[in-house]
DNA sequence: TAGTGGTCTAGACCACCTG
DNA sequence: AGGTGGTCTAGACCACTAG
């Protein structure tokens, strides 16, 4: 059971992606849509503002809520630049590139000094080590590393990583969500290593995509680091400021 | 006069980054905090949210709230992936870096297509066109470039370009607050003008940055766009997920 | 002046974690 | 059992925008 300002973003994103909202216009006020929804104005505001933040409206104090104008575009977006690349697809227009994966090495090794100080572990110490690649249309667009801490997950079926998501089956064993933190963005150039993994040329410019992963306990349990090759891929950041 | 939440979360990350609290730490619970500033818990919250998107702490349900342990860099952040990266400018070390800019170019010209489109203004309206050079520690590390409604500033001072904030400038002369929107992250190689600006090899990697910012009223009048060297710079991804 | 979003109060109940 | 964050109510007043 959801949270109620979840449900209610939810639907509301639903509308706004059927059009029912028309991209640009105003939508019924605060007060309007609590009285529909039957809660308060504070608990209505919290599903605006997520949907703000997301970056499908905008607030403007004193005029309304309008739908934002979403700008079109031939390359995907990762969403959030949070590791799990695959949970950011998105395209514009709907859902209906076909994506897969590729297992290239799946090995119980000692953690590597950088990754044992993020996953917050002893060195040493043994985590999974998860080395993908992703296609979009039968296209090769990124490399993903993931290291995973092995006391939270000790096997991991080889079906799971060849198929959608990794997060979805921790979430189901952990019976606990998780939480993406501390993403870092970087631009680098594909060296042959990882060029040959996606039959393009060295050289080519990259964005590189890495971060902690954690369950809703605080565990850290995933450091992951996705290559993404700069031709396919933009990072929309859903960031309101100031 | 902020608003109270503001003050607070203010007041909190002052006490972080004294280390009143220690890293990795837990600082008081919502209820101590909410009594000693002298409001409701959900005034409290809301500040204590706010914090955490920015990456400060991290709340866990039935725990508390911990510092979030902060990874050193020799590197830049670009804090929020914003247009103007000289407001997202910080280091971990504090700021005792040396930062100054050079204006290549200050022209009114007929707005692009592109432009216009962003800046949801009729084609061939004027726009300010600005290129800027950032320099750290005397040091060209990023291009910059600015289109600008002139109906929201028809003249902007030489000197505003050549020191620090063109954003103060804009929300001291219209007496609005500034957000930014839309920004967006992609990796892409240095060309032969942008790597002469800044004295490097062509063929390095760049991280650019684009985005709309609009005032307070909804009313967008800046697109602007950085080109910036990857091995100077990485962009930190505010955000905690799911 | 009427309508909008922005903020805030003073409670309440729930879900989660630890001892 | 006691403390923690997560959610929600039913109001209230303020600041901003429009006609």
């Amino acid at each position: 059971m959801a949270a109620r300002y979840i449900e209610i973003k939810n639907s509301i994103q639903k509308d706004i992606l059927s059009h029912r909202y028309q991209v640009g216009e105003k939508i019924p006020s605060e007060r309007e849509l609590a009285a529909q929804y039957g809660v308060t104005r504070v608990t209505l505001q919290k599903a605006m503002h997520v949907l703000e933040q997301e970056g499908f409206i905008e607030r403007i104090h004193g005029k309304g809520m309008f739908v934002t104008k979403v700008i079109e575009d031939n390359v995907y977006m990762l969403n959030n630049g949070t590791g799990d690349s695959i949970l950011g697809f998105s395209r514009e227009f709907g859902q209906q590139a076909k994506i897969s994966s590729r297992l290239v090495t799946h090995q119980i090794i000692p953690a590597p000094q950088t990754v044992a100080s993020q996953l917050e572990l002893d060195a040493q110490q043994d985590v999974h080590f998860i080395r993908r690649i992703r296609f979009i249309d039968d296209v090769p667009v990124l490399v993903e590393d993931s290291w995973i801490n092995s006391d939270v997950i000790a096997t991991i079926p080889q079906a799971v990583l060849e198929q959608r998501s990794l997060y979805q089956y921790i979430e189901e064993v952990t019976g606990k969500k998780i939480k993406f933190y501390n993403s870092v963005i970087e631009g680098d150039l594909f060296n042959d290593e990882l060029a040959a993994l996606l039959s393009i040329s060295p050289g080519l410019p990259m964005l590189k995509v890495s971060g902690v992963t954690k369950l809703e306990d605080g565990k850290a349990f995933n450091f992951s680091c996705s290559y993404n090759r700069a031709d396919k891929f933009k990072i929309k950041n859903s960031w309101v400021g100031k």
